[in-house]
DNA sequence: CATGTTTCCTGACAGC
DNA sequence: TGCTGTCAGGAAACAT
């Protein structure tokens, strides 16, 4: 399932492969609710239109789009920012939003590579290659828009302070409050799993009850652990591969997630899994407090 | 408002 | 073998 260490790895490898190249034709699947924009709005907004660049913002990628236009090469400088009535709908500000939600998948195919079971989207390219979105499970969604922005704050450029106020007076357990993207955007349950093992904090912990200490553990083992996952170029759990199809390694670094009854790597007692917010979430009874 | 629960969806897997 | 049932989970919708 993609989060935040793994649509980073998505959005380089595809910022690589397919800045610069120009969208020439779309083609949507059928299924609406895929789609979070009108068909036509997305197939407007991308056609004849250069991608200039891909980021990942929380746990959306988000291609940003500039008039293909006449010229060529020509490099339109960014916006003039100041004074108002600048929001100049042109389009070279406009933007793809990509949610990949549990299978979804962002590919750059070759021309006339078999098209997958469950292809909902394919941007045809100059280059003649096609970027498709595949999701077997459909949770993902395709929207556009101009500015994108995450609901919440980024967990590896939020400062120390204003992570320790977001969880105050927060009755919620601590695993809840770390799903929860108004708070921090890109933490799913692997890292969520992973960073409380590491901070030595009980998932059902109420956010509330944490002291500032604790809270800068989290803080510290979150980014640790984002950090080194991005590294590893993320988690192959099930079916995610990079945009070059490569698996990332960082499964292999899991502490707790996917550990049910097997060994602490710490204190040799057996990793437990009970149910929060709906998630499998994994601890270490002893280790965690 | 805050929090908990249900829903969407298919593939993988267990059990018979 | 092939069927059935269960489970996985992000986030929106709905309920409390």
């Amino acid at each position: 399932m993609p989060e935040l260490p793994e649509v980073e790895t998505i959005a380089r490898g595809l910022a690589k492969r397919v800045t610069g190249d120009v969208i020439e034709s779309v083609w949507l699947g059928s299924k609406p609710q895929t789609l979070k924009s009108p068909a036509a709005e997305i197939a407007a907004t991308l056609e004849n239109k250069r991608v200039a660049g891909v980021r990942r913002v929380g746990k959306h990628l988000v291609v940003d789009l500039q008039d293909a236009g006449k010229a060529g090469s020509r490099r339109p400088k960014t916006a003039r920012k100041g004074k108002a009535g600048v929001s100049a709908p042109s389009g070279q500000e406009a933007q793809w939003i990509v949610h990949l939600g549990m299978t979804g998948r962002m590919l750059v195919c070759e021309p006339g590579a078999e098209i997958a079971k469950h292809t909902h989207a394919i941007a045809k390219l100059a280059s003649g290659r096609e970027l498709r979105f595949v999701d077997p499970r459909r949770f993902g969604r395709l929207s556009v828009g101009h500015g994108f922005k995450a609901a919440g704050y980024e967990p590896l450029e939020v400062e120390l302070d204003r992570f320790v106020g977001l969880f105050r007076r927060r009755k919620t357990p601590i695993k809840s409050a770390l799903l929860n993207q108004k708070l921090l955007s890109g933490v799913g349950n692997i890292y969520a799993d992973e960073s409380l093992f590491r901070a030595r904090i009980r998932p059902r912990r109420r956010a509330a009850s944490l002291t500032k200490e604790d809270l800068q553990r989290l803080y510290l083992a979150l980014q640790e652990v984002l950090r080194e996952a991005i590294e590893l170029g993320g988690s192959s759990i099930s079916d995610y591969v990079s945009a070059d199809g490569e698996e990332g390694f960082f499964q292999l670094q899991h502490r707790v997630y996917g550990r049910e009854g097997e060994k602490c790597l710490v204190c040799k007692m057996p990793i437990k899994r009970v149910v929060i917010a709906g998630r499998g979430s994994h601890y270490c009874p002893t280790c965690q407090k």
